[in-house]
DNA sequence: CAGTGGTCTAGACCACCCC
DNA sequence: GGGTGGTCTAGACCACTGA
């Protein structure tokens, strides 16, 4: 697989590693590939491949200890990703892939209308699946308002149904406002799949998934974009980490 | 001064342009001092200091622009820098109550032991359920490394069996603990519910729930304390709000 | 245009692990 | 001892920003 694009060499090589680790490439207690064998592989720097895996141990994937070697993290093989900012939400196509099922039209739907605090109940909408190594792990249902829907319409990316591509929704939604997307409102929750979604990754209707709704906001506080997704249960798990405020130092523990 | 132990040069970098950040040393907007000021100042190379930078990106303290500068994260310095902090997590108590199941006793777990970084598979476990309105909402088992385990095993809160509180163990390990408690790794998943949370949230064995695993680290990166806790699916929504580093743009600059 | 951060190289020394 | 990852240096070229 893949990424189409790979502008530079330590990204090319953390991909290689990435869809090799996806993959069943690498067993549980086995060690990856050490830095100079890479190194010799790629034909690159040490430097290079050190800040390939910097990616790969900052999304969770791997696990290295000094004088054993480079471990693969988790080993599930489920998609595991941090997700801590609105960047991240944005390189999320980074990995995986975008595939529509119904592109961005117009349509009536009092609910999502209401939670994007429209005026009357009309949305545009479109929902799509995201692929992981070929495997679909998350079918997403996109509302937004028809303003911003009308001319997001355009983008080739989401125009016809099984178009593939690797971008965001909210990246596109991005370059597009005048105002740019400043926070994001998000619940987590166990659902039941609803029938596109079941149909879409390949479960039962009704089956438990993840559910995820985010509500996009722009510098005014103004919703742009809600996404409603489920996420298969076995194939994807939703990865934070959490920092203190502010940084602990010894010197200001003191009451 | 500053910081006991500073093995390495960039973590002496790093911290103290932390420690700088923390204090009001730069306003919103101003850049700080840019890599080839730091490599004189510090006598350091430029690889050096930009992986100080890197930390501090990765923490969110600072984002950098090419061709413009390093800049404070925060921005308006009247927002908050990070919610879905692990102040938040400490919090958790306000409006639900904490009952022992099992009291803190020492165990064996080798997977708790592992995944806690220990020497052995000697860990200290409790295990208790969160109330909200007098319903349970969430059964968690808490694994900690010995050292701690005993010691906190002494806090009434958790002594016997039945004990209702509303502390949070995070809280009382903080209070507990030399080196404060600095960050948290946090995945969240649909699972099956294991006999012992199903019995605790009245669900049927093997029921679809939330499954959050959390491991505590301290400053140095030392695993502090491992969290598994199972979610009723109806009685609990996960939260977060998502916030853009935003970098300053041309504008908005001066005051 | 000079200055910024982003990437990359080809060396080097160290602490640690395992044989 | 030989191999691993962790750190560090002193160069280099690039794309981009700003005046």
């Amino acid at each position: 697989m893949s990424s189409a694009e790979r502008q530079t060499a330590f990204r090319r090589v953390a991909d290689d590693l990435r869809t090799a680790l996806a993959g069943d490439s690498f067993a549980a207690g086995v060690p990856l590939p050490t830095e100079a064998e890479l190194c010799d592989r790629y034909g690159v720097s040490r430097q290079t491949v050190r800040r390939a895996f910097q990616d790969l141990v900052a999304e969770g994937l791997v696990v290295r200890v000094p004088g054993r070697g480079t471990f693969p993290a988790s080993g599930d093989g489920r998609y595991i990703r941090q997700l801590g900012s609105i960047e991240d939400l944005m390189a999320l196509s980074a990995d995986s892939a975008l595939q529509v099922l119904d592109p961005l039209t117009g349509s009536v739907d009092p609910a999502a209308a209401g939670r994007l605090h429209l005026p009357d109940d009309r949305v545009f909408t479109a929902s799509f699946v995201r692929l992981h190594d070929g495997r679909p792990f998350g079918h997403t249902r996109v509302h937004l308002p028809p303003a911003v829907g009308r001319r997001l319409a355009e983008a080739p990316e989401l125009a016809g149904p099984g178009r593939t591509s690797t971008v965001t929704v909210i990246g596109l939604l991005d370059q597009l406002l005048d105002e740019p997307i400043a926070e994001a409102e998000q619940s987590i929750a166990v659902a039941s799949a609803p029938p596109d979604a079941s149909a879409a990754l390949g479960l039962a209707e009704g089956a438990a998934v993840l559910r995820v709704d985010r509500t996009y906001l722009d510098g005014a506080g103004t919703p742009v974009e809600l996404a409603v997704s489920h996420f298969h249960p076995e194939r994807y798990t939703y990865r934070v980490r959490l920092r203190r405020s502010r940084p602990p130092r010894r010197e200001d523990r003191a009451p």
